[in-house]
DNA sequence: TGTACATCAGTGAACGCGCGTTCACTGATGTAC
DNA sequence: TGTACATCAGTGAACGCGCGTTCACTGATGTAC
């Protein structure tokens, strides 16, 4: 049953992309081994082929969404539409509706907070990265433009967090229009 | 062994209590029965005399933390420093390293808004008194009152979250002054 | 290029453990008369 | 007020279950010559 190097490099991916979704969906700690391998298309025997504990592979699958996350604001961003288009898809009732695909630093805040040396070091890594990225886009003196970037962050992410919580979706809904409104430049 | 009713109510007060600390401390997932019954100097098999599931304990937990947490803050506000003051103790270092006595709606995002029906309606309640309660001290026509409420809660929320992620203790600190200043009226 | 052997990705069963929940039991409290 | 009985808060062991992790095994892939 061995497979080649290339298609064991594949399969591992795939555990870690289906981690980073389920993770975001479910809770780390709610997440099983087997969940994640099954959605992978393995039994979840083969899952210490590929890493050393459940540890590894939540750094990674945090890693892969915190970049992915930049990717999908760098996309919004680079576009005509600048801060405010990447704004009003973290905004968005589609990104609040699909925690899978979304933000790690909300889905998993409780988590990340409470998790090992490792997992803070990963998260703050990535906190930081997005930070600045919206601080390059703001027309200000650096340490002026960061500041702007962690306050927007900061809103962004309560934000998301309320609307997510609240089962009132007419709430929900405003929460995220006036923090759109607020952060419009 | 039987207990006086007041002793029993008693009881179940405490456990209310170290349930709603140890959940915010460790997530409620993570966070054992037999874990919060010796907090409470019992064993763990007395749960069910007071308790028909975790689920119930958890609503309860809520609550109290919720009503907690406005408790603080009606305090505050109330006080001369008014607005400021409430914010000024929200975004402090001091409710960022005690969870556990904090913002259940920080500590708990995510299984708050993974959870059942009546989790999630206990969660939308606590949020939406906590607004009420900044929008009442907002001099404005109600409905901007509250939109305003509503945006101050979510920036308060996702600085906290954020401080409480980041494993940089300068930025951490940073988040919360930024977030305190601009929320000065 | 072929061949013989070593490697290792993936399987499926098993492990020990901690969890939520249940249960028989104890003995102090509450109730009926 | 006293007495006899019913109730039930709390104990500690046990339950079934799902989890992370380990392991023996299989057979295709990789390597050495």
């Amino acid at each position: 049953m061995r497979k080649s190097r290339q298609e064991a490099a594949e399969t591992r991916q795939r555990i870690v992309e289906s981690a980073s979704v389920r993770f975001r969906e479910n809770g780390i700690d709610a997440t099983a081994l087997a969940d994640l391998m099954a959605q992978a298309g393995l039994s979840h025997g083969g899952f210490y082929k590929h890493f050393a504990s459940k540890e590894q592979v939540v750094l990674e699958s945090l890693e892969l969404a915190s970049n992915a996350l930049r990717d999908g604001m760098s996309t919004a961003l680079e576009g005509k539409g600048g801060i405010n288009a990447a704004v009003a898809a973290y905004l968005s009732a589609e990104h609040r509706d699909n925690p899978g695909g979304g933000c790690p630093f909300v889905a998993l805040s409780g988590e990340l907070a409470r998790g090992s040396e490792e997992v803070r070091h990963a998260a703050t890594e990535g906190i930081e990265r997005l930070i600045a990225m919206f601080a390059s886009e703001i027309d200000a003196p650096p340490a002026a433009a960061k500041k702007r970037a962690l306050l927007m962050v900061s809103t962004m992410i309560g934000a998301l967090s309320l609307a997510r919580m609240v089962d009132d979706a007419t709430l929900s809904d405003t929460i995220l229009r006036e923090a759109r409104k607020a952060l419009a430049q």
